[in-house]
RNA sequence: GGCCCCAUCGUCUAGUCAGGCCUAGGACCCUGGAUUUUCGAUCCAGUAACGAGGGUUCAAAUCCCUCUGGGGUCACCA
């Protein structure tokens, strides 16, 4: 029984593409669930940008969904190297076999004479095949203009004319089936000799002894190409495994980077951006940056997901345990992960779902967990001095703890920045402060009400809900008629946590400071 | 357009391979109610789907055919 092997090859662009993201999954997860190995790789040959620093993102997404490899960049492995950029030699030894065997054969059309080739069956409505004029030079000829320098492709020898139909046997979509007698003869490598993506996929693959390949369906149509390369080599055949793309919600169409401004208009994205739109600036983070949206992992993590819940939901687009189980561990997908359940049919991603998988995930964590979550982002935004002392950590808590599950994503903290700023430095929100305190009447039950709750002693969340009960009792006042005042006095806000929890937060002085700065601005 | 893939509630899905247990189940969203000092959360209840047409069969969401619809891909990109 051979060790099951799944690799991921990314091409380093800067960030880390959601559904790319869960292709990586499937493949982590096949090899996990077998106990076998995973693979980076990283596509680099076309890379004009520096590769290394487009290279981070991807693996600190990976890290942080907690993905790892056993192979791949800054842990190497038997395999080495693991850039395609490094192994030319590999893809040149390759490339000379199949010319060897007479697999290949070296083309000295020009392009233009190719392009030209294209578009005249194009125009004639018949399907195109690249012309073999090179194929009639004479051995002389070849070497003559080998000697000559002259520039020339490599190009596979496909089964032209004889009636192949190519049957593969798919893990997720079952048989599929190619007429090969009719395709064009793939470009292996260029006039440069740098191999192309077909090519060199194929080469590592082997190389690399994958037993499974698993990738996004858009790759499908490679398939045949690939594996006629792979069979010219005398390669075994992997397990190929085809998964199906992510698109963005109400479309059917794959989820791309270029449409993450699109997605901004999207009605069930809209909230994301917009989420983001008051966190980011707060964290000082650009957002409209790149790689600074939805469709970028690190937009996740910026936001304050937990990787758990994006872990559960990446899981579950696309494949299911059984009807019934949503909520999953890492352990229990790992365990239970198989490619025969993996859907067929495109998915698309549901921001709603997600914040459900969040939410369960946060109500998980301890409240200390929920605290170290936290910090970061108030220390960011200035909301918290660096170094943390003890002191506001046990503050923190007890303002997580009064948050309860108003908590969903770290950054929720935010907005109750009430918690965090000086009594001076408040905000009031006007349409709370006009309805609620500068209403007929309701300062003057705040100014009496402060009264009371100055003699409070000890001053806690019990202690403060009775003083308010039995002054509402003695002067015949509804509770509704002082509470919201209250809350927005000490708050600035209409709405937050539990009235007095937060009172108990504040402390009865910055409580009394509080008020006595509202009912000064009621004037 | 060629080739290939796909098709169950608005969305993610179970059921399809081994036809009957499916008057199609779960989750998210949505709606209504309960609870509540606000927001949120929670608890109940509800709306909502087998793309169409032909077969096969005692019986079809499940098998076969056709159509329709959606999508992917067609480079000396990856």
């Amino acid at each position: 029984m051979t060790k099951v092997r799944t690799r991921f090859a990314p091409s380093p662009t800067g960030y880390m593409h959601i559904g790319g993201m869960r292709s990586a999954l499937f493949a982590w997860l096949w090899a996990r669930h077998n106990g076998g190995e995973f693979v980076l790789r990283i596509d680099d040959t076309d890379q004009q940008r520096n590769v290394a620093e487009a290279l981070q993102p991807i693996l600190d997404a990976f890290r942080w969904l907690g993905l790892d490899w056993d192979e791949g960049p800054e842990v190497g492995g038997p395999y080495e190297p693991y850039f395609q950029s490094q192994r030319g030699a590999i893809y040149a030894e390759a490339l000379r076999r199949l010319l060897e065997e007479g697999k290949a054969f070296r083309d000295f059309d020009p392009p233009e004479v190719t392009q030209s080739d294209r578009e005249a069956a194009e125009n004639e409505k018949r399907n195109y095949l690249n012309v073999r004029r090179s194929l009639e030079l004479s051995d002389d000829e070849v070497a003559t203009k080998l000697a000559a320098d002259e520039p020339h492709v490599v190009r596979l020898l496909m089964p032209r004319g004889e009636g192949r139909v190519l049957k593969i046997n798919d893990a997720i979509l079952g048989d599929v089936e190619w007429n090969v007698s009719e395709m064009p003869d793939p470009v292996l490598a260029r006039k440069d000799g740098s191999p192309l993506y077909n090519f060199a996929s194929v080469v590592d693959d082997a190389a690399m002894e994958m037993t499974h390949v698993i990738r996004a369906q858009e790759h499908l149509s490679n398939l045949p190409v690939q594996h006629l390369i792979r069979e010219s080599l005398g390669y075994d055949t992997p397990v190929y495994a085809h998964i199906p793309f992510v698109t963005a919600p109400g479309s059917s169409k794959k989820l791309s980077k270029r449409d993450a401004n699109k997605l901004r208009k999207n009605p069930a994205m809209k909230p994301m951006f917009d989420a983001a739109d008051v966190t980011f600036p707060l964290l000082g983070l650009d957002a409209d940056g790149d790689g600074m949206h939805p469709v970028a992992v690190a937009w996740y993590e910026a936001m304050g997901y937990l990787p758990e819940a994006v872990f559960n939901f990446l899981a579950r687009l696309g494949w299911s345990l059984d009807g019934e189980t949503e909520i999953m561990s890492r352990e229990t997908v790992v365990e239970n992960f198989t490619l025969d359940r993996v859907v067929k049919a495109p998915a698309a991603i549901d921001p709603d779902k997600l914040k459900s998988f969040q939410q369960h995930w946060t109500g998980e964590l301890s409240l200390e967990a929920k605290t170290e979550g936290v910090l970061p982002f108030l220390t960011k935004a200035g909301y918290v001095a660096e170094p943390v002392t003890d002191e506001t950590r046990e503050h923190v808590a007890r303002v997580l703890k009064a948050m309860n599950d108003r908590l969903v994503v770290f950054s929720d903290v935010l907005k109750f920045d009430e918690f965090f700023v000086a009594d001076d430095r408040m905000e009031y929100e006007e349409k709370a402060f006009r309805k609620r305190v500068a209403k007929e009447g309701a300062a003057d039950r705040l100014r009496a009400f402060r009264d009371s709750l100055a003699t409070v002693e000890p001053f806690d969340a019990l202690t403060t809900e009775e003083a308010m009960k039995s002054w509402c009792e003695s002067n015949d006042v509804k509770l509704g008629d002082v509470i919201h005042a209250v809350r927005v006095a000490t708050t600035g806000k209409g709405q937050g946590v539990g009235m007095f929890d937060a009172l108990a937060i504040l402390g009865r002085d910055r409580c009394l400071a509080r008020i006595d700065r509202t009912l000064d601005r009621v004037g």
